[in-house]
DNA sequence: TCCCTTATAGTCAAACGGATTATAATTGGA
DNA sequence: TCCAATTATAATCCGTTTGACTATAAGGGA
């Protein structure tokens, strides 16, 4: 809870050789054909990242030119998720602190762009147990579920089993409580914790062998793309991101298919278009798209005006009037 | 919008002397008797704070070293709420980068706990335009509208005027428009830009003569205050974290009354209890309260099972049932 | 032409939220 | 002792929102 502070530390002035490197890291996401991605490098397990460095002019403008070198991608809207501090590194000459700076970016997928040594994979591929559009993932009640159990009851303490089943329960759902999309970071940390993904390594209580299926990614990256996932499913609720993923115009399904993409969960027709209408949203560009299969749907394009209009808060306080 | 990296950093193992001094700061609320407050130090101008250093086991760890070496006081509830880089310093030997990492604590105000040298003050002496219990503040209207209004017409581009008075508009609630408790962020920011508080200091297109009245903090610390009330009345709505600021036991009145404080605007009673009493977070105690003026009030405690409850999230997507 | 697919409009009831009114239990003073 | 003021607590009203569902329109292809 406290911190035993040397006598040398007090004097913040005399405090000296407590510099930290560092690094910026961005989770670049894009919704392509209803799926929802990360840009990578690498063998697809890392995210485009840099140390922060004298030539950069702000945090993240020093972002935009790691991503944009690693990836040939430019950066739009950016947004800062969390920092954190990394365990000791152990620099040449002496310890080493180092903290990473996460950064959520809304882009699109612009085709012939990007150098050849990044990509984009769905999200879903590191965390299958997060798509819910068909329905709850076979593998979250057939693989998660019990080893999730058996995790809880590996310790010794009634209390702490009951106490892990529960959180367990809470985060995905089960025992007929409802799937909560925002839970990801939650999630994430609780099959960390039971060690049923790759990095959570070894001085842990379960062995290698029981792993979940599920692509890794390298150090605390994937970490970090829950965070993101957590965050956005949780934005595009009360502030009209999801057009930075949207082509200049667009169908009102292929708007859905987007947030759909991104919560993980199918959205009622009648009452998303509803929802998208009263709040002014879009307007129609009059042009009409053909390649939908069945009727025309109309275009339309985002009102960039809304942008303004910040008024577009939700209260949940009985507040009294003036 | 992007960088230019020097050759030299592309290879990331080759940098060196990239290295920068992290400073943990602490915005520390409590309520008392139904005023707002943030713990400081010095002459009330400064937010507890010190360096990240070697010794500190984690972020978290550092904070609460820091602040309970400066002001005595033990942090419960912590949460991050942004970093940013200051302006390069010049250091010793060579410039020097440094970044601050600020934090949102929440804590009851003990008696008799706290060294001398540091003190608790109500939020609204360096807001005074955000306490809008007893109605909008007259500063608002006779001071800073005017001198908003002033800094908008200074510039020469018309639409740029435009944009200004309706920055201010919004941020303000001006013309009819509502007041919105959330945009104190956006609000500091206004009047910083339009040189209307101290730190706005030099290099600003306006003298200082006109200042508002409002008690200035050190370097960006009111800037980090701000960004710490807009987080808090925010997260009050879809969180139970008023109860970190309350005793023990209380009366749904004072409960009442410290949600009030936080916003900055009165609350409808009845609404608010039955808000209180539909979500479950009370139990009562069984004892009632004498000293209200008039009859008793029943005591109530935190239900702490509801913070395993997750389940309390508002969807506002017009999800599908499964 | 029939059928399949998708778009778009409209309906209905339950739940929620803002505001108001009514009643109960104290204290303090005339 | 009784009344007025103050605060607590309960109950009601009604318009809006929200979830679920139904109906009709407009294309393409067999």
């Amino acid at each position: 809870m406290d911190d035993q502070e040397t006598g040398a530390s007090k004097d913040r002035a005399a405090v000296t050789g407590d510099e930290v490197k560092v690094d910026l890291i961005a989770f670049v996401v894009a919704v392509n054909d209803g799926e929802p991605c990360v840009l990578t490098i690498g063998q697809a397990d890392t995210l485009p990242s840099g140390p922060f460095a004298l030539e950069h002019r702000s945090l993240q403008s020093g972002l935009r030119g790691w991503v944009e070198q690693q990836t040939g991608h430019p950066l739009g809207y950016i947004e800062q998720l969390y920092t954190f501090a990394d365990r000791d590194r152990v620099g040449a000459e002496r310890r080493q602190r180092a903290i990473s700076i996460s950064y959520l970016a809304l882009t699109r997928m612009e085709k012939a762009s990007g150098s050849p040594k990044c990509g984009w994979r769905s999200w879903y591929e590191y965390f299958p147990w997060e798509d819910h559009r068909s329905g709850t993932p076979p593998m979250l009640l057939d693989v998660l579920r019990p080893r999730l159990i058996e995790w809880a009851n590996s310790v010794g303490d009634a209390a702490m089993r009951r106490e892990r089943r529960q959180r367990a329960a809470m985060a995905f759902g089960f025992d007929d409580r409802h799937w909560n999309e925002e839970l990801t970071l939650q999630r994430y940390e609780l099959v960390y914790e039971a060690g049923l993904v790759q990095e959570a390594g070894s001085g842990r209580d379960t062995t290698r062998a029981s792993l979940v299926p599920s692509k890794p990614m390298v150090a605390d990256h994937r970490r970090i793309v829950a965070t993101g996932i957590a965050r956005l499913r949780s934005k595009i609720k009360y502030r009209p991101v999801v057009f930075e993923l949207m082509p200049q115009s667009f169908t009102l399904l292929q708007l859905q298919r987007t947030v759909e993409a991104l919560a993980g969960r199918l959205i009622n027709k009648p009452n998303f278009r509803r929802l998208i209408e009263q709040q002014e949203l879009v307007e129609e560009t009059g042009e009409t798209s053909v390649d939908t299969g069945g009727r025309p749907a109309r275009l339309y394009r985002f009102r960039h005006a809304v942008l303004d209009e910040t008024a577009i808060v939700g209260t949940k306080l009985p507040i009294a009037r003036g």
